[in-house]
RNA sequence: UGGGGCGUCGUUCAACUGGCAGGACCCAGGACUUUGGAUCCUGUUAUGAAGGUUCGAGUCCUUCCGCCCCAGCCA
């Protein structure tokens, strides 16, 4: 019953499934609704894709529906710009709630016409205690709370201050509309909770149609059952909301929604709360929501990660109630192998240093066939073009090479990719003593690579033609944060102590082979050797600007760190 | 200290509801290699603790310990 996937073989299914065949077997419910409902107050990150595979995957798994519901009962934090951005991200993660795209604001109406019920039904008062004095009488977690000098008020009363609030008598904060139920509930959400706040703010949908907006306790589980969704999936925070969600629900006798709460994800080396994300927006840390090293959806887009590698992440990642924090390394194998499959091979060079091929005649070019991908042979080869004067990676070539140093070096002979092998003979060097040039020679009957003596070299490097290469900027990225929990501060600093100032480096006048001229933003490769690198929006017809996305396993630096931490 | 949750390899998810604790990531070796990539083998490490029930406990009972959430007119 259970899907396969490469890497994760799921045997039992998870506490979710196991509601849900329970109430199908039980006759609770005959069927699956579902429905994500991101309040539109910030972009998407991988914390509320995770939310989505399981609100879509389950209403998919049981034959169900899932809708899109905005949570948008606070217009002071609330903006069209991210309702749209929201449907953006849904649909490039790769799902889809068809026409049922509803908003609790929608509900707007109707959550009042019941707010007067419970009033007549002497389950709602108005209060008019302001903020403070509301938090005074709440009590603390060891005492139980006071009532309130208004609970008592007659529902004719209660009936025109409440009718009265919305017709925008009072000023914002005057007075509340609270649910009442008790003062000494040890559940703190239990003890009289606001449903109404007066708020002279525009909605950005409703308007200025209102002046009262409902709380999310009382917005939440009404649009649930309006909606008549069955599992209302939610994150384990809101398990304190649920005796509150059903005595809503059950005060008015409306469709009995179920709420079921899972653990939400976290990941390393970065932080997941949409304040925080907005923080380094608003601080300039990132360039925006979208900088390619935030874990929203569209910084993931931009940095090139395939919805299919967060897909089969989130797969792999599970669903339980335990607190989670994942390895970063995680998700970036699931990019790494997506990656793999499916992306062209390509030769650039980030760091460029010069290499004149002395044996090579001055005016002579020519072209090699190059496979695009191992991995694929329908993707076929390209032409890429050789000629005397080439570059090659600074880091492929030491004066004096380290222990187990395959790469080029005076005297040693390696392999051009896909060319021929060539040989330092000389190093040329400025008046600092830097290396600025390299003269090498080829043997002409390596052409294509293989040496017909049959002799070996511990190495091939990758190169680009000088005559024929395109010049690019490249951005690599590192960790937002240089610890894997960046809330591990010294006492008296917080997480942005733990910021990672070289979080992103730009590279310019990198040398990328000819055949990316063209490349539209969007467009993913693999520069062999480095790395996955992705066209970044910023790209000009002529001066193309790569993302990098993953670099590949690097054994080189696992052996050179380990010598480092030997000494 | 009130209430609500959660404790299985370093990380994460399993273990047919009492029957040999398994997979993936990470890490370490090795094979292969025209990417020090990929791929393929091999390997190390776990049931928070103590009692109890039982032929047998990660699973049941008792006590303890630890971690997370809640005192917004945020969601």
């Amino acid at each position: 019953m259970k899907e396969e996937t490469t890497g994760a073989r799921t045997t039992g299914k998870h506490f979710i499934e196991d509601a849900i065949e329970a109430d199908l077997a039980s006759g609770r419910f005959d069927h699956v609704q579902t429905r994500f409902p991101p309040e539109p107050n910030g972009r998407l990150h991988i914390g509320h894709a995770k939310a989505i595979s399981i609100d879509f995957g389950m209403a998919a798994e049981y034959g169900g529906k899932c809708n899109l519901r905005f949570d948008d009962t606070n217009p002071t934090k609330e903006e069209t710009e991210y309702v749209d951005a929201i449907k953006e991200d849904i649909h490039w993660l790769g799902y889809d709630w068809e026409e049922r795209e509803y908003y609790a604001s929608g509900y707007f109406e109707q959550l009042y016409q019941w707010a007067v019920q419970l009033i007549k039904s002497g389950k709602a008062y108005v209060c008019d205690l302001g903020a403070d004095q509301v938090r005074e009488y709440r009590g603390t977690l060891t005492q139980p709370g006071r009532e309130s000098p208004h609970r008592g008020r007659p529902v004719v009363e209660n009936l025109d201050l409440f009718n009265r609030m919305r017709a925008g008598e009072f000023p914002d904060g005057a007075r509340t509309l609270r649910a009442k139920i008790d003062m000494a509930s040890p559940n703190l959400n239990m003890r009289d909770p606001v449903m109404y706040r007066i708020m002279r703010a525009h909605h950005h949908r409703t308007g200025d149609a209102w002046c009262i907006y409902p709380t999310y306790d009382y917005a939440h589980g009404q649009s649930d059952s309006i909606e008549g969704v069955t599992h209302s999936l939610c994150s384990l925070e809101f398990e304190d909301h649920r005796p509150l969600y059903e005595w809503f629900i059950r005060e008015l006798g409306i469709f009995p929604s179920r709420q079921i709460e899972f653990a939400r994800l976290n990941l390393t080396y970065t932080v997941m709360s949409k304040r925080r994300l907005l923080d380094m927006v608003e601080q300039d840390v990132v360039r925006d929501w979208d900088d390619p090293r935030m874990p929203t959806l569209s910084g993931m887009r931009r940095r090139g990660f395939p919805p299919e590698a967060i897909r089969e992440f989130l797969k792999r990642v599970g669903v339980a109630k335990a607190d989670t924090v994942i390895d970063y390394e995680l998700l970036e194998h699931c990019v790494r192998e997506d990656l793999n499959k499916r992306v062209p091979r390509v030769m650039a060079v980030l760091r460029p240093l010069k290499v004149v091929i002395e044996n090579y005649p001055e005016d002579k070019s020519e072209e090699f066939d190059a496979v695009n991908n191992p991995e694929d042979p329908s993707a076929g080869t390209r032409k890429v073009p050789f000629s005397r004067v080439l570059y090659i990676e600074q880091d492929d070539f030491r004066e004096v090479p380290p222990p187990k140093y395959f790469r080029l070096t005076p005297g040693r002979e390696v392999r051009l990719r896909a060319a021929y092998f060539i040989k330092c003979t000389s190093v040329v060097k400025d008046e600092t003593g830097a290396v600025t040039e390299l003269r090498c020679t080829y043997d002409p009957a390596t052409r294509g690579g293989d040496a017909p003596d049959g002799r070996k070299v511990k190495a091939t490097i990758h190169w680009v033609s000088e005559a024929h290469a395109v010049e690019a900027e490249v951005r690599l990225y590192d960790h937002l944060f240089l610890k894997s929990n960046p809330d591990d501060a010294p006492e008296g600093l917080d997480w942005k102590s733990n910021l990672n100032p070289k979080s992103l480096e730009t590279l310019t006048g990198c040398k990328l082979e000819p055949s990316l001229t063209g490349a539209k933003p969007g467009q993913r490769f693999q520069f062999e050797r480095l790395g996955y690198f992705c066209v970044d929006p910023d790209s000009v017809a002529g001066k193309p600007v790569l993302n990098r996305t993953a670099t590949l396993r690097d054994e080189w630096a696992k052996v050179q760190a380990r010598m480092k931490a030997v000494g």
